[in-house]
DNA sequence: ATAACTGCAAACGGTTTGCAAGTCT
DNA sequence: AGACTTGCAAACCGTTTGCAGTTAT
């Protein structure tokens, strides 16, 4: 969907590299960009076949820590997403379920948003819904 | 929070006027723009005690319908946001959970998703985490 | 009159947790 | 050796659903 590179797939600084750990990153570098829990431990038990559903939750949740992954709410259903490097937003197909990330970005900035709300922006997330160039 | 005039709670044109209903839009006007489900009950339950909470999430529904609130994901906590009429987007303070509305965006435009990822765009969110006037 | 609505309680699905056994460093 | 990790199963939590009784129109 997207050929840039990806951000690496990093655990955090202590955590062990284990098998079962293994299994879930490789799992993840050849998954879609957009994935589901239940897509990533199917794939995952190929190369893994004892995982455990738990086991996938946590170092699903060490790469969130990391920036690796971000969570998303694809039309009510949980997925996950392969996070590249630098500002980013997501272009998610509601037909496939493609993401896809583009550098663009063009949300309010934090100076007008002080000036008009007494607001101090910290973050903000741009997810932008369509129909991907393959689903056309 | 904010003062701008509130897009009317409104129910789906043959949905029924029940007690329990009225409990519940009038519990919504009472609270912030930022509502959990639960607050929303024990909300409506002081007018209506034997309210049940099947009833909420099936208002809910109904107003999501009409596009009267929206469904969002602040810090893991499901929450329910008021949406005035138009093109808007949220502001949600990390510290005390308060939305408010912008008119503010400036979302990359149809046009160059287009060109550049040939996504035809259909919808976007964009969601600001920040800190609100008060708390800061 | 009748279709819509309600409360209840059970069912559900996804996620988290406690624990004993096993493993990486 | 010792802390970390795993799989399992049970617990958990928010949400949905089936149903029999009730109510708005």
């Amino acid at each position: 969907m997207t050929n840039s590179p990806q951000h690496a797939l990093t655990l955090p600084p202590n955590a062990r590299v284990t098998p079962q750990r293994r299994a879930v990153l490789e799992a993840i570098g050849s998954l879609r960009d957009g994935f589901t829990l239940v897509e990533l431990y199917d794939r995952a038990r190929v190369a893994e076949p004892a995982l455990g559903l738990a086991t996938v939750y946590r170092t699903i949740e060490l790469l969130r820590r990391t920036g690796s992954i971000r969570p998303l709410e694809n039309d009510g259903r949980p997925t996950y997403v392969r996070c590249h490097a630098g500002h980013h937003h997501h272009l998610v197909c509601t037909r496939c379920g493609a993401v896809e990330e583009t550098e663009l970005c063009a949300a309010p900035s934090a100076a007008e948003l002080r000036r008009k709300h007494g607001f101090r922006a910290e973050a903000h997330q741009v997810d932008i819904f369509g129909v991907c160039g393959l689903c056309a």
